[in-house]
DNA sequence: GAAGATTGCGCAATGG
DNA sequence: TCCATTGCGCAATCTT
């Protein structure tokens, strides 16, 4: 069924990395809320470590630091585009659905066209061998062609 | 549809690490006290950053440390479910889109049938016309039924 | 070769 | 409580 997770979306945060990133005017293009909030409540007792952390994003806006500016501009470029992306991959599925569902209907529809079909001719097959006997009188012979065959059972899908 | 709304107050940072593995990953303050409830973090300390690191295998085998141990094995668990579940979903989207080749190549069948019933049909039906006096003069009406029409083209598709 | 599109992956919230 | 789903961000790739 349709869910509708009402989840939270913050925009731009959640950072794998560990979020919070400089102010950036960013527009995210899906009008989003730019709105960042904190994290991280709770200050690790033992002690935080910070392995791959460059260690101090201190000026961020420094020239071009790999982690600050130009890698956040990145960053929220490729997050819209994954967004975009998931967006269509998600109609697709929901499109190619859809069409199962008319290919189903189509179906059906051929099917009782045929069954209809085949009625009619097994009616007028009958009506054939009903009167044979004018036609042999004329010198025609019934059936020649495998168009008739049988009486209701015509078809070997 | 799934829309979302934006309600709720990212408090603790994702930690989306990258693609590399983590052995020993060490969720300094993961936060992950709170569940459930989205309501703004109170504390909005200045300092923003907070790497978590990802290793630092100090003495995360803490005795049962919030970020360790129990929560990675939770995490590990539905990392699992994640995965299969994503597989899942790859496996029947793929299984949809091979349901319209399916019945796609089923219509095209059921279409080359119609037209040959359809064929068949109008043979008959010319027959018919061909002899309708033999039948006139057994006293037999052409036609009566809506089964025959006109000569080639039957039915509305 | 940089920008956008995909894809795999992990996290967290939520549904069941 | 556990597992299943789902939205999201990151990073590696692939495509353009």
């Amino acid at each position: 069924m349709s869910k509708r997770s009402v989840i939270c979306t913050t925009p731009r945060e959640h950072g794998g990395r560990n979020g919070v990133r400089r102010g950036q005017p960013e527009p995210s293009g899906s009008g989003v809320s730019v709105q960042r909030v904190q994290e991280i409540p709770p200050p690790s007792p033992a002690g935080p470590r910070t392995v791959m952390a460059p260690s101090k994003p201190s000026k961020k806006s420094a020239g071009h630091g790999k982690e600050s500016e130009e890698y956040r501009q990145r960053r929220e470029r490729n997050n819209m585009a994954v967004r975009k992306s998931r967006l269509k991959s998600k109609q697709k599925a929901q499109d190619t659905q859809q069409r199962v569902e008319e290919l189903k209907e189509e179906n059906e529809r051929l099917e009782a066209k045929i069954k209809l079909l085949s009625k009619e001719l097994s009616v007028l097959k009958d009506l054939f061998l009903e009167h044979a006997h004018s036609f042999s009188d004329n010198g025609h012979p019934p059936f020649t062609e495998n168009t008739a065959s049988g009486q209701g059972s015509n078809m070997e899908q």
